[in-house]
DNA sequence: TTGTAGGCGTTATCAT
DNA sequence: ATGATAACGCCTACAA
């Protein structure tokens, strides 16, 4: 009793004409009968009729779809990505084909190669934390999809990458810190093989030397950006004879459970110690300790930049080249956002 | 200089056999050469061979892609939902499509459109809090593309609904509030098209009732889950005569909205009046003012079932029906949880 | 055991 | 102005 969807075929079967002229007719060919013309787009009109986009990509070896794959959505600062992305989509006819790797590399592998046997257009994505071989999504540029890294981007050359260079935010964080009178000022950083762990570290180091200060790698600690991980070393500062001043964290959820941590041991927040961080999430506002600054790393802009260097990528893709392939390189400048300070 | 993805019919082509034994090779059909079959399965390996999806979806006339369309993806409750609808998609090998209404129904049709255009097998929509025609997405229904609602469901009696049954969770939550000696119970209610709003309202009106108390409607507020919005329903309330012991508010955004707007009017929080609310997300444990309780409403678990529900409706299209068709409705059981008192 | 042919819906390229 | 046909990649009933 189902309904069949109307087809060209169908149309054509019912008035007695080719497929071709219903093809022609419904896409208003010059050279078509008027008559004819109007006969078909009423019936198709009548029958509802929608060209089947699966078969004309399928033709076309096109999808107009993109594939899209974060680590947590649930972190506002992917969930603004995302949105980044599909305003871009949408303004360019794309749509996302959405996945999580859940910070594993397995389950990256996983969604990645659903997305490739989807046929996706091409593949934005950000690295799980853990990701440290690029194997099956360099495969991809071989299949012809693209691929755009944000934010957590590869230390490849020949890719694809959209970022924000904390390199320098860094360093002016650590001088605002220092010009306010925090002298001895730690940091809590991500795991070691993202790149943009090493960024900040680059950034921080830098900003310390700049003070003329001998560099106390006791101040730096490492998290895995687990509860767990971020108490452990906030654990490790707090022990140390010589507290510090300030603590930088590597990102909001890294700033809350440090400061969770804090306060559970009596530290009055952003009075004993001064805290700051990344990303400036609007969640923020309404924790009860947001930091003192933070670093704004526009994860919309961010998305949206990845999304248009994709279609601007997939456009390219017919025209002619000169045999070398190029590999887009976007930075996008970060910011220091001061908040209004909570002392409690 | 493009290496073309492999194709059955380039291995046919290279081992001089037709494309049918080559297909029958690779899925292991019963009756074919083992020396055949190797050689096939060899030659698939080296080139890397993975079939066209798409091809097959175009003849199968499957995609394996179910849209969803969600208001906000960066709250919660919602990014919780989709990770819930996607861990049921992939356990089925499905794949998610996805887009925002931003709660505009203009957008959300534009959305449902492109969905359509794109032959996802289902949609699975969390309604925007404005639409209340659902035209667009029972015609959906006759291109035989199945819809899940959940949460933010439709009021129709032919539709598959997931949903919270905030009914008796709010009563019990009223009840509860009385029973701890808050005997003014005020309200914040959501735009009054939701269903969700309307389930809230009967199930607070039900619970003032039990306690044999008149009920006082100046003590409930509608706001339209802005802050402004909220702010100004607060106002109102802060304004009467007599103060709420307690305010009951939508969910969690607007309590962080109207916990902030009576800090800023030097109301103690949970001393002065106490504060209940709806979703218990995870954000609330960092945030200043948590809720006193809140009616967990198990987005993860709503959206797994809305899919888990969507792949029973697929595969029961080809089989036989006695005509009528049947809609399913799901509920949620909520749950009221209690926070650490934290008073500020 | 393997090959041939037809079909899924559409459009582009011929031919009429 | 219109029709016939091939092609996209895959599968499968049927033929050999």
């Amino acid at each position: 009793m189902e309904n069949k969807l109307p087809t060209v075929k169908e149309i054509a079967r019912r008035l007695n004409v080719s497929v071709s002229t219903v093809s022609r007719a419904l896409s208003d060919h010059p050279r078509i009968g008027l008559r004819t013309k109007t006969r078909v787009q009423e019936l198709a009109k009548e029958l509802n009729y929608e060209p089947n986009a699966k078969a004309i990509f399928f033709k076309q070896r096109k999808s107009f779809i993109v594939g899209v794959i974060l680590p947590f959505i649930r972190e506002e600062f992917f969930s603004q990505a995302i949105s980044g992305i599909e305003a871009a989509a949408m303004e360019h006819d794309y749509t996302i084909l959405f996945g999580q790797s859940y910070d594993n590399p397995d389950r990256e592998k996983q969604v990645v190669e659903t997305m490739k046997k989807q046929r996706v257009d091409g593949l934005i994505i950000s690295l799980s934390k853990e990701t440290n071989k690029y194997d099956h999504l360099q495969a991809l540029d071989k299949y012809d999809i693209p691929v755009v890294y944000f934010d957590r981007v590869p230390q490849l050359e020949q890719a694809h990458k959209v970022y924000c260079d904390l390199y320098k935010g860094t360093t002016e964080m650590v001088n605002w810190l220092f010009n306010r009178g925090y002298r001895r000022v730690a940091f809590i950083n991500g795991p070691d093989k993202l790149s943009a762990s090493k960024e900040r570290l680059k950034g921080y180091l830098e900003g310390v030397s700049k003070q003329k200060l001998k560099i106390d790698m006791q101040m730096v600690e490492t998290t895995d950006l687990s509860r767990e991980s971020t108490h452990e070393a906030m654990k490790k500062l707090l022990a140390l004879k010589h507290r510090p001043h300030a603590i930088v964290t590597f990102n909001d959820y890294v700033h809350m459970d440090a400061v969770q941590y804090a306060e559970q041991h009596n530290i009055l927040i952003n009075k004993d110690i001064a805290f700051v961080s990344y990303a400036n999430l609007p969640i923020t506002n309404y924790t009860a300790y947001p930091p003192l600054a933070s670093i704004e790393q526009y994860p919309y802009g961010q998305g949206n930049k990845a999304m248009e260097l994709m279609i601007r990528i997939l456009n390219e893709k017919g025209m002619p080249t000169n045999g070398a392939r190029t590999y887009h390189n976007e930075k996008v400048v970060p910011t220091l956002v001061m908040h209004q300070p909570v002392i409690r």
